[in-house]
DNA sequence: ATCACAATACTTTTT
DNA sequence: GTATTGTGAT
């Protein structure tokens, strides 16, 4: 049968087990998301199930996406992310998929159907409301240690009640975790936490609709089993039922998110609960060097009490790892930079075969400054920064207002952005006016825009009554078209009306960025133009990790360790072994973090395919200071026989383009002349065509302003860019 | 009362 | 590099 070719034994045993529940346990690069959609397509194939009655869940968007293309390949559909429709197979990630069940079965919640998700930043408003509210002083309790508690416990599914307070800070954390969900309530609001705390109770509470789903969905696969939390499990176990085909895949090694209350020993009590289940393992390794298996095997048996496994490949040894100390983080990015230059130039790798991971993501800023300086492309993963600039969360606030009139977070965000002479005395007044009639803050404000009529109007002076109806009438206005018009007019409207783009794009360079920001959110807002704008809030809610705003196709992945899995690179570098960096110093005293930090490592050592590049920095900037630091712990854990002290790529550097397209080890020379003028039609190897726009002589570089065919503008290095004048 | 600017403190990992 | 808070000018 075609879909079994190509696997191997322990592939095809785990693609055609007969249905029941199954815990396949795989190894890093053991080709487990081939044989999860292999599964889905056997099932349909072979077994005769409906693709309509398979639900699929994965922990990243990302991988929804992969694993859909892959179905689809095998099967010809698949219909990723829309869980009750169209017939193909229910495929999303927990929260996504938790998500639409809400919606659908919100008659049954105390909350209604345009629900909106809060965001990190709004749960951490709301906590800091709700201290307040309690007389508590947001700046000696921090929100987000607060918040984590009250998040840890609704992963475990623990509510209100069950909620034992044994600590002073326990119990200030019990008294917020209480107005906290009130005050969601409020919003008509869920956090993240709330997707899946809601739809364990909606199941344990409506028998027929357990039933319901439980006849709709026989057959359930789970991807990375390893990080499912305490809330997820139940879930599962409740949807999968006694007898259920349960297919779950995953590698306790790889179990990174404990953090988040995930827990590996769900895969211990899985064969416990499920005695019948059949194990299979997944161990030959079709992705990495042996050198680079070795390596991550002498890091991660460190660990204790856990199964040892062995990796193995038959990929051959392959060329050793290095690992190189750089004096600062700055170095350490140039060092990065002009590894992949040189590998590149010599024809090793192509550009969009690197990626450089990283513990925390404010490693990122140096690589990228080296990255725009060098006039390299690169792509960021984790658009979370990108959704967390000012302009993004103002417009995004602006939708959700229209959506749900009732999020008070996002109204008060944008009440008074752009200023609007409604200041924050006026916000008093409006929210005391609002508590006292038993109304939302929007509610009144609309009220206030019906004129005359109002019943509050004579309770703001002249001016604030002006301000605050004037909003009013063009909230009225958003919302009365919301539903009708595109998303991109109503995106539009509400950036006319607002004169958001005076506000913002002051001319500065950097009220432009942000002004590009927002037109880049427009963008992504086309894509959902038919969807319409509950899709597209749940889009921006759920989907951090996408991709897809840095779109320079052959360029080096920027991302964190964490965001990296699940991903192979032929050459990986794993920046910042610094003790105190990774292992992060917040995991010190805690054993079990200190091995979770070693199975990030782990992770990260066994993306790479062909070469593996450690760096670390002597010198390091946090928090705005500077300070030394010493390798990591983990360095000295891998055999010594495996990696070179000394970067040997160096030696087989070309050294006539590596001084041509590297600027950094030369010493400061004298000035340079221009070479471009403002006007010039100039050509870029990556961007295309464009005219210069300004240029500037920085040291012993030029640095030209162009911009590009398609409005983008970058700031390059003449000497690295390889640009070419085609007229004056 | 509102707004612009400065000063301040914080920054692990993510759905 | 951001969110909150404080200050003085309008």
């Amino acid at each position: 049968m075609k879909l079994l070719e190509d696997l191997n034994s322990q592939q095809r045993e785990a693609v055609t087990i007969s249905p029941g529940p199954v815990l396949v346990l795989a190894g890093p690069g053991s080709g487990k998301t081939r044989v999860l959609a292999h599964r889905i397509a056997y099932l349909v194939d072979h077994f005769g199930v409906q693709p309509r009655e398979i639900m699929a869940m994965t922990f990243t968007n990302r991988a929804a996406r992969e694993m859909a293309g892959r179905v689809e390949q095998l099967l010809g559909k698949a219909d990723a992310l829309h869980p009750v429709s169209k017939g193909g197979v229910s495929l999303g990630t927990f929260h996504a998929l938790c998500a639409r069940l809400l919606r659908r079965e919100s008659d049954l919640l105390p909350f209604s159907r345009e629900f909106v998700i809060f965001n990190e930043s709004d749960q951490h408003t709301l906590v800091r409301q709700a201290l307040k509210e309690i007389n508590l002083d947001p700046k000696q309790v921090q929100p987000g240690k607060v918040h984590g508690i009250i998040s840890r416990a609704k992963n475990e599914l623990i509510e209100l009640e069950a909620f034992e307070a044994d600590t002073y800070f326990a119990e200030i954390a019990r008294r917020v975790y209480q107005r906290y969900q009130q005050l969601l309530l409020r919003n008509n609001a869920l956090d993240f936490d709330d997707l899946l705390l809601w739809a364990v109770r909606l199941f344990q509470e409506h028998d027929d609709l357990l039933a319901k789903y439980r006849r709709r969905y026989p057959h359930i696969l789970v991807d990375e089993f390893q990080d499912t939390n305490t809330a997820q499990y139940v879930l599962l176990r409740l949807l999968a039922g006694e007898e259920p085909d349960l297919f779950v895949v995953g590698d306790p090694d790889q179990s990174i998110y404990r953090w988040r209350g995930a827990d590996y020993r769900n895969v211990h009590r899985f064969k416990e609960e499920y005695p019948q289940v059949k194990v299979i393992l997944l161990e030959q390794n079709y992705r990495s060097t042996q050198t680079i298996l070795d390596a991550a095997m002498a890091i991660i048996d460190r660990n204790l009490g856990r199964q040892q496994k062995r990796l193995f490949t038959d990929r051959g040894t392959g060329v050793r790892i290095t690992f190189e100390e750089a004096y600062n983080e700055n170095d350490e990015a140039r060092l990065v930079i002009e590894t992949i230059a040189s590998l590149t130039y010599s024809g090793q790798v192509e550009p969009g075969g690197c990626a450089v991971m990283y513990r925390t993501n404010t490693q990122s800023r140096a690589l990228e400054e080296a990255f725009l300086k060098a006039g390299l492309p690169y792509r960021l993963v984790g658009a979370q920064r990108f959704y967390g600039r000012r302009e993004i969360k103002d417009l995004i606030a602006y939708l959700r207002l229209i959506h749900n009139p009732a999020d008070q977070v996002g109204l008060l965000r944008v009440l008074n952005t752009p200023p609007r002479g409604i200041g924050a005395k006026t916000v008093q007044t409006l929210l005391q006016t609002a508590s006292q009639a038993e109304l939302d803050p929007a509610e009144v404000l609309l009220d206030l825009a019906e004129g005359d009529r109002s019943q509050f109007a004579d309770g703001f002076t002249h001016r604030a009554g002006a301000a605050l109806t004037g909003f009013g009438r063009a909230l009225q206005g958003w919302i009365k078209v919301g539903n009708e018009l595109p998303l991109i007019s109503l995106i539009d409207r509400v950036l006319e009306e607002t004169g958001y783009r005076e506000y913002i794009d002051d001319g500065t360079e950097e009220g432009q960025d942000r002004w590009a920001n927002i037109l880049e959110l427009r963008g992504v807002a086309q894509e959902y133009q038919e969807m319409g704008l509950t899709i597209f809030l749940e889009h921006v809610a759920l989907v951090s990790d996408q991709d897809t705003l840095t779109d320079s196709q052959n360029a080096p992945t920027l991302l964190t360790l964490h965001a990296a899995k699940g991903l192979e690179f032929p050459v990986v570098f794993i920046i910042g072994l610094d003790d105190g960096v990774l292992p992060h110093r917040r995991s010190f005293d805690d054993p079990e973090a200190m091995a979770e930090e070693r199975r990030l490592f782990y992770v990260g050592i066994t993306r790479a395919q062909d070469r593996l590049i450690l760096l670390r920095a002597f010198r390091r900037r946090q928090a705005g200071v500077s300070s030394l630091s010493e390798p990591s712990r983990f360095v000295e854990d891998l055999p010594p026989d495996l990696v070179d002290g000394n970067l040997a790529t160096h030696q087989t550097w070309d050294q006539a383009s590596y001084q041509r397209q590297t600027r950094w080890d030369k010493e400061l020379t004298q000035p340079i002349e221009a070479r471009y003028q403002v006007g010039m039609r100039v050509h870029h190897p990556t961007f295309g065509e464009g005219i210069v726009t300004a240029t500037e002589i920085d040291l012993d570089d030029e640095v030209v302003t162009v911009a590009f065919e398609g409005d983008e503008t970058r700031h390059l290095a003449a000497s690295l860019a390889g640009l070419t004048i085609l007229d004056e």
